[in-house]
DNA sequence: GAACACTGTTAGAGCAATCTAACAGAGGTT
DNA sequence: AACCTCTGTTAGATTGCTCTAACAGTGTTC
């Protein structure tokens, strides 16, 4: 079904904003209004009337000047694919990561159309897997609130805990080391940014995510902070920041520059 | 560092995607050439340097015509910033969820600039997470991709496994029940799409994702296939696609619209 | 040193999406 | 009936990003 009139068919995001927004309302209010329709997307009538009759022009909208709004049959199909997209986005992000649900929601409406079928499936997948599946349900999400959730990261329950990060930090792990140890010149990848909960993002903007290429270019010294490389340029770190951030080690004669072809 | 300049800053998309490619061609080459850009980003010469003039208003890259870009020190922040996004968002779709390599490239282009500082953070720690937690990560991989690329649903492994699906398959699980056997007129929310690999994709796109409110309007009879109602159209399943679709039961009396308020 | 090839800029146009200002119906008040 | 308010449209301007066509340097080659 359908297959012809796709052809040419290139919606842009903000469109595919407008025919999400009708469904919404169409499902809240018996008939839909220019004035509804404007008031959520945040923007002025005209602008509502041009997409409008873009959207009729591509017949995803049955519309008349004056007239209320209904989505065709095609035009629904669209709606309700990115209403989904954006309804599973936003409770994986909740749910799942644990976002703050404004934050969520905003971002959903930004990555909802930027999403392939198959990343779509696959995440899908991840979330029908860690909710279903008995091995990892029991305590997947719990323990996973809880080892990113403490204000501070070397709590007494960690230092004794078998879980890899804490013994790496006891340096009993034979791949990961901290960037504390890693000696200057090396190179690794990092695996575990385990500060404060506070700090992470900071950390995280300036690029130590997972799978990043760092070089430990000198260790701290007295008043000195330790400096690291990261997509070429130094960033400092204080001794116990380079001690909390795991890395797994690359061995030298295998150089990396971090970023792909 | 850095605080006053940002103020009336808003990079758009596209000159963020500049600055990544500048950063990453400067990687690559003793000097950045209008050419290069202009190659990966799959634009015209006339449109790089629009961009360039863009970039040097904003004081992003030191440009002035015919001589050879540099990014300043603040453009070098943004682009190792939208870069090391890019990297990891890509690693994410490809080690983590398996998405095929090209396809997680491009989808972390157009997602990259769509992640909120808090939701990258929270992405990273549920990857450090199944990649440093010894609890999770001895088999979580293994088993996702076991579950989720066997061609055929209902292997003889999944018939007589503990795996929440199969058993919910079986009848044995109190809450979770098979679109099958969900009486008519009764809602719930998809749990699971336990169809085949190459069914999945068709019907997350028209919308059966985990957390979606569906309602059953009529079971398969004969020849007619099972109608589910999903956000206010009715969609078409075979018995077997009903029977392997569960949901977790709505109780009556607490109907659901699908659609947030 | 004249011709050619390559790189890059200027000029001018076009499309998508937004805005403001002004106008046009439709309904209810007085 | 005259007026007011609310909703929606038309007209015209603006911004961001892209294009083509034409022109301008900078070498290389014969």
């Amino acid at each position: 079904m359908s297959t012809k009139t796709d052809a040419g068919l290139h919606l842009t995001e903000t469109l595919e904003d407008y025919l999400e927004i009708i469904l919404m309302l169409s499902l809240q209010m018996p008939t839909v209004r220019v004035r509804d329709i404007a008031r959520l997307k945040g923007v002025r009538m005209p602008t509502v009337t041009w997409a409008l009759r873009r959207l009729a022009e591509k017949q995803l909208v049955l519309y008349a000047a004056r007239e209320y709004v209904e989505l065709t049959a095609r035009g629904g199909e669209i709606a309700r694919s990115v209403a989904g997209r954006h309804r599973f986005l936003s409770a994986f992000l909740v749910k799942i990561l644990g976002v703050a649900p404004k934050v969520a929601e905003k971002d959903a409406c930004g990555l909802e159309h930027h999403l392939s079928p198959q990343t779509l499936d696959r995440l899908a997948a991840l979330v029908e897997y860690v909710e279903t599946c008995p091995e990892v349900q029991k305590d997947f999400l719990t323990r996973f609130r809880y080892c990113f959730t403490q204000p501070k990261p070397s709590s007494a329950a960690c230092r004794r805990s078998d879980c890899r990060t804490d013994r790496a930090r006891r340096g009993e792990d034979p791949d990961l080391i901290s960037l504390g140890t890693l000696p200057a010149g090396a190179q690794g990848t990092v695996a575990r940014v385990h500060v404060s909960v506070k700090r992470r993002p900071m950390l995280i903007r300036s690029g130590l995510l997972p799978g990043t290429v760092v070089e430990k270019v000198s260790p701290p010294s007295l008043r000195r902070p330790a400096l690291i490389r990261v997509d070429g340029q130094d960033l400092k770190l204080t001794a116990a920041e380079a001690r909390s951030i795991l890395v797994a080690r690359i061995p030298d004669g295998e150089e990396k520059t971090g970023v792909g072809e």
